[in-house]
DNA sequence: CTAGGGTTAG
């Protein structure tokens, strides 16, 4: 490499330049070669020098730097413009395909054949972009090349990743001879769109036509076992492999260790897995995604810390398993990591790392994320859109979520009912609502999903009528029939505005058994309506359901304690520490100036910690002045009452509210997440903060947002 | 010697 930066100073030939091109490592290096090409006018190698790019990197720069050398080339010849389709649709960046496309559609349609249009659909099918398909279909039958048996294969294929797998199948139902490729697309295509039950009956259809199954089916009937759980169907593929002697090669090995990988059975996995002799990439990404798939990250790192080889797959799998187990901040560390290390990721990746970033709620690394996401051409793709919807909504910036929204050129009903969710969870009831209403206007179908958004956030600003209204409206004029989230809405509508008797009517008469979740938010509500007896009820039978569940005994004893029945609430106590039962540990992070900061209840460990009290002793002294009496009714253990204050006061949202009065720069908000839900104490305290210091605080707590300003919180007193 | 299908991440 040195050797050959050091021979660019003087003139090359033709030769000489094409081995160049051949042995480049560095896209500094292609550019310099690039000059020279121009120099001596050896043209004829810009097409060589356009895929020396494309083979060097995938990233996004090194791409863009292919294409615009693309574009200086008169007249390309159409199998090199092929060639270039082909290898774009294969990167993890597959709309540079398209602006391929839309540069040769410029020039002129004929620049396009029959072998231009499988890697068009290709990289549609990867980017589910319906509206391209639609057009590249219409122009493949304009050109008349519809009877070509790859295209119609491939089309089957783009139908089915846009989620028209109807079309698909009418595409599949007009080939008269479909050959083992044709079979294997559309059963796959059923298992994209999640009907395995679907897919397995065509894969007997297809034994039945006399078409024997090749690997290549056998791998996606494998993958539709395992996520249709079916492990008696998925060992009998692998008998069947064994009693035909087939050579199990490297795909088939995946295929099975994933198929019994997804139906939980790690030991059959583990027992394949460690009969290999070599360990596969592809292999060892299934396994570790098996253990990650059961919240075992720690079996699953270890497989991951021993890959030798590893790609942006492997990479997102482990991503994923961090941030689907609770462990997103390992996830964005490790993103963090795959970036540093010069992997470029796709969008199924980056659908992880949005994830992981809600689960987290810190704004500064949403922010991050974001412009990462738009720098590298991944915002254009609806489902990543629909991802920063929620983000934003999860880590407290409406704004951010709605800028997103309305920016969206095209949306679907998830785009529409994230954005309801997003305006529910932070109590602005009317603007779920409103929202609700637009998009009807635009003839966007609601789905169940939606109706969760729009009935959750009537529960939560006490709109009964229009709650009912909705509910009703949902089963008799779109036709969906309600699940038992529904009627958990509806039951929590009710206890929130203190109904509790049409509360109990709904559940008697729902068509479904009450689950943890409806006795628990009965509950809850007898806990704020001071229902002592109800509510003791209700917790009874939650506990029935779940013996210790965790919460149910805290507010049992929570209920006895505001009643000072402390014999009571020392029983509960007992059987807590009897079972090992404890509540998760109360914390709360802070973010200020780009920062995030972690508080335990009484915690010394910051820093500031000195001053962090000092403040707290002023702030409380100043609330104080204002009317704030500390309330210790939430207090589960049974102290002396001097000894309670001090706990409540303790409280990790105080705390990092507290930080963040010391540390805010001017003006800037005050943005607090907690994983427990905030107590009654903490929430006035919250309100009073934000009228006495004039800053506004957002509050995202284990089910809601809070958003104090001027001594009034956006859930007015109703969560 | 340039064309379609597979395994792994959601």
């Amino acid at each position: 490499m040195d050797m050959a930066m050091a021979t660019m100073s003087h003139k090359h030939t033709h030769d000489q330049l094409q081995r160049l091109l051949s042995s480049s490592t560095a896209l500094s290096h292609l550019k310099q070669i690039h000059a020279q090409i121009l120099h001596s006018n050896s043209n004829t190698l810009l097409p060589k020098l356009v895929l020396s790019s494309c083979t060097l990197s995938s990233s996004s720069s090194t791409l863009d730097y292919a294409l615009s050398v693309f574009s200086q080339i008169p007249n390309p010849p159409t199998h090199f413009s092929n060639q270039l389709l082909r290898h774009l649709s294969r990167t993890p960046l597959p709309h540079k395909t398209l602006f391929l496309y839309h540069n040769l559609r410029t020039i002129d349609v004929f620049t396009l054949d029959t072998f231009s249009f499988p890697p068009l659909l290709k990289a549609v099918s990867k980017l589910s972009a319906l509206t391209y398909g639609l057009e590249i279909h219409g122009l493949a039958s304009k050109l008349g090349f519809l009877s070509d048996p790859f295209i119609q294969t491939a089309l089957i294929a783009m139908y089915a990743s846009c989620a028209r797998i109807m079309d698909a199948r009418l595409l599949f139902d007009k080939m008269s001879h479909p050959d083992a490729v044709a079979w294997n697309t559309i059963i796959d295509g059923y298992c994209q769109n999640g009907h395995f039950d679907d897919a397995l009956s065509l894969f007997e259809d297809m034994k039945n036509s006399g078409v024997k199954p090749d690997f290549v089916i056998l791998c996606t009937v494998l993958s539709a076992c395992g996520h249709a759980r079916n492990l008696s169907y998925g060992s009998s593929i692998h008998e069947f492999i064994k009693d035909n002697g087939l050579a199990i090669d490297s795909y088939l090995q995946s295929a099975l260790i994933n198929m019994y990988a997804n139906c939980g059975a790690m030991e059959l996995a583990r027992e394949i897995y460690d009969g290999l002799s070599s360990k596969h990439l592809i292999v060892s990404t299934a396994m570790l995604s098996g253990y990650a798939k059961l919240g075992m990250t720690k079996n699953a790192r270890f497989i991951f810390d021993q890959m030798i080889e590893k790609d942006f797959v492997c990479w997102s799998a482990m991503i994923s398993g961090y941030s689907e187990s609770d462990q997103p901040q390992e996830a964005l560390k490790l993103f963090n990591e795959m970036l540093r290390q010069r992997i470029v990721p796709d969008q199924i990746t980056m659908l992880s790392v949005i994830s992981a970033c809600s689960h987290v709620g810190a704004l500064v690394q949403a922010k991050w994320i974001h412009t990462y996401v738009d720098r590298n051409g991944f915002g254009r793709a609806l489902s990543v859109n629909n991802a920063l919807i929620d983000m934003y909504a999860k880590c407290g910036n409406l704004v951010k979520a709605r800028e997103v929204f309305e920016n969206m050129p095209r949306k679907n009903v998830i785009s529409w009912s994230s954005m309801i969710n997003a305006f529910a969870m932070h109590g602005n009831a009317d603007n779920a609502i409103n929202l609700f209403h637009r998009m009807k206007e635009e003839n966007i179908e609601p789905n169940g999903v939606t109706f969760i958004g729009v009935l959750y956030a009537c529960g939560h600003a006490g709109l009964i009528e229009e709650g009912q209204k909705l509910f009703s409206s949902m089963i008799h004029d779109h036709h969906i029939s309600p699940t038992r989230e529904h009627y958990g809405c509806m039951v929590d509508l009710y206890c929130r505005a203190n109904l509790l008797r049409k509360a109990i009517e709904l559940i008697e008469t729902m068509p479904f058994a009450p689950n943890v979740i409806i006795w628990g938010s009965l509950m809850s509500a007898c806990q704020i309506h001071g229902e002592a007896e109800l509510g003791e009820f209700a917790a009874k039978q939650l506990l029935e359901l779940e013996p210790g569940h965790d919460g149910a005994l805290v507010v049992l004893s929570n209920i006895y304690a505001k009643e000072r029945r402390w014999n009571d609430v020392g029983l509960i106590r007992k059987s807590m520490s009897y079972k090992g039962i404890s509540k998760e540990k109360a914390c709360s992070r802070v973010e200020i100036n780009n920062e995030v900061h972690t508080f335990m209840m009484a915690d010394r460990y910051h820093k500031q910690s000195d001053e962090i009290y000092h403040k707290l002793d002023e702030v409380v002294s100043q609330l104080k002045s204002v009317g704030y009496k500390p309330s210790t009714s939430n207090i589960l253990i049974d102290l002396e009452e001097e000894d309670k204050k001090d706990l409540v006061l303790w409280h990790s949202e105080k705390l990092a509210v507290c930080y963040g009065l010391i540390s805010r720069r001017k003006e800037s908000c005050i943005h607090i997440v907690k994983n427990l839900r905030i107590c009654e104490d903490c929430h006035s305290f919250m309100k009073l903060v934000s009228k006495v210091y004039q800053v506004e605080i957002v509050v995202r707590d284990r089910t809601r947002f809070h958003h104090c300003s001027s001594g009034i919180c956006s859930c007015k007193d109703y969560w």
